[in-house]
DNA sequence: ATACATACC
DNA sequence: TACTGGTATGTAT
């Protein structure tokens, strides 16, 4: 790549600059400030979940995962530089006291499963993108959001025993379901507990304080935060932004338990890219640093600086990415199955293909599995000349091991 | 179509 | 002792 810089002439990079100005302008044009994206993210999130449940955790430095592999680490352990991925035999030399903590991946997808349900609150086409995190657009709540009565904007600090989060994480989820929504929580224990719903402004039924939250955005992503917190004992961080991009690189400024906001202005958005080190942003990682680096970018506003160069230098898709990049725009880099609302034709075609797929892959599974153990080393020797290797590497390790 | 590389959690 | 595993996109051949 070096070697290819080097022998790029002026003119060429003349007529490079101004086709990047054409794409630059076109997307110029699409700019969409109009839309509120809000990125969520639970805080050390199986570390949270395990210290919830374990006192003993509370205020030790701890990991989930094993001695050769970590998943995260709560904050404690991060003073000692222990990370989600690494070997848990090399953190525990970084911080000898670490106590690790091995994965219970049933309990993380059951407290997922409750924020999720506090999620579609609020968008009800919200993009989970793993266990802990999401996409929201909150545009539309915010406009409903206007005309809300403060009742219905009005919650309850935590109500629920803590004793019953401890126990089975079933009988919560089970406990939850009920009693969630905006309507405030009930008290099982409370005297008062079933008539009074709402004294709107007034005082609520004893023992549980209430808070209020307003209109705004920042208000109703609070109000989520908040609901997370009372409902899960867990808190999250959250980006606020016009694009999921952006979204995503302010959830993280204010980690644990904070938000940020980007407001929906072309200046706010320049002024928070520029010093905007490319490694935040999502979709360039290890490698594509490296590169860029090595040809003097390290920030966005280096992105701007450099496309031209960086139109030769990279594939179309590569240059377009970074080129969105610097104008603050781009939906990041989300899986597009994910990122599109799907026409119901599309799902019709998409889903009949998969099924048909799927009972081909089972029949090659069961079949498979079946003359292996009768048959041996022949069968599995004739299925591999017969089929392409993805899919056998496929079905043996899913159906074998 | 296949293999390999990069990225993310 | 010990450096994941699942899913997706991008690039090269």
């Amino acid at each position: 790549m070096m070697l290819q810089k080097a022998r790029v002439t002026e003119q060429q990079l003349k007529k490079a600059q101004a086709q990047v100005e054409k794409v630059a302008a076109a997307l110029e044009k699409s700019r969409d400030l109009s839309r509120v994206i809000v990125h969520v993210d639970m805080d050390a999130f199986y570390a949270a979940v395990e210290m919830r449940d374990c006192p003993e955790l509370k205020d030790k430095p701890m990991a989930v995962g094993s001695m050769s592999m970590l998943s995260t680490s709560n904050y404690h352990a991060r003073k000692y530089g222990v990370r989600a991925a690494m070997p848990g035999f090399i953190a525990k030399k970084l911080c000898p006291n670490l106590v690790i903590v091995p994965a219970n991946f049933d309990k993380y997808r059951a407290v997922s499963g409750e924020i999720r349900e506090i999620f579609a609150d609020y968008d009800p086409h919200f993009q989970p993108m793993s266990l802990d995190e999401a996409y929201l657009d909150f545009t539309e709540h915010v406009e409903q959001r206007q005309h809300w009565p403060e009742s219905a904007r009005t919650h309850r600090f935590r109500a629920r025993d803590i004793a019953a989060g401890e126990t089975k994480t079933e009988l919560s989820q089970e406990a939850a379901t009920e009693e969630r929504d905006l309507s405030p929580v009930l008290f099982e224990d409370s005297p008062g507990s079933s008539p009074s719903l709402m004294g709107p402004e007034g005082v609520c039924a004893p023992g549980g304080d209430v808070e209020v939250f307003g209109t705004s955005v920042e208000e109703a992503v609070r109000e989520m935060r908040f609901r997370i917190e009372q409902k899960t004992m867990l808190t999250a961080s959250a980006g606020i932004a016009p694009n999921m991009m952006l979204a995503k690189v302010c959830s993280d400024k204010n980690k644990p338990n904070g938000q940020c906001r980007l407001p929906s202005t072309r200046e706010a958005v320049m002024d928070f890219i520029q010093n905007l080190p490319v490694r935040k942003v999502c979709g360039i990682g290890k490698v594509s640093e490296k590169m860029l680096n090595a040809l003097g970018v390290s920030t966005c506003s280096h992105l701007s600086q450099k496309m031209a160069m960086l139109s030769l230098l990279f594939s179309e898709t590569a240059w377009h990415h970074f080129l969105e990049v610097s104008l603050g725009q781009g939906s990041t880099y989300i899986p597009r199955y994910k990122r599109k609302s799907m026409s119901t034709e599309r799902t019709f075609k998409e889903l009949s293909k998969a099924e048909e797929q799927l009972s081909l892959c089972k029949e090659l599974c069961e079949d498979l599995a079946d003359d292996m153990r009768k048959g041996g080393l022949k069968v599995l020797i004739s299925v591999v000349l017969t089929f392409k290797p993805v899919s056998v590497h496929i079905c043996c390790i899913r159906r074998l091991s």
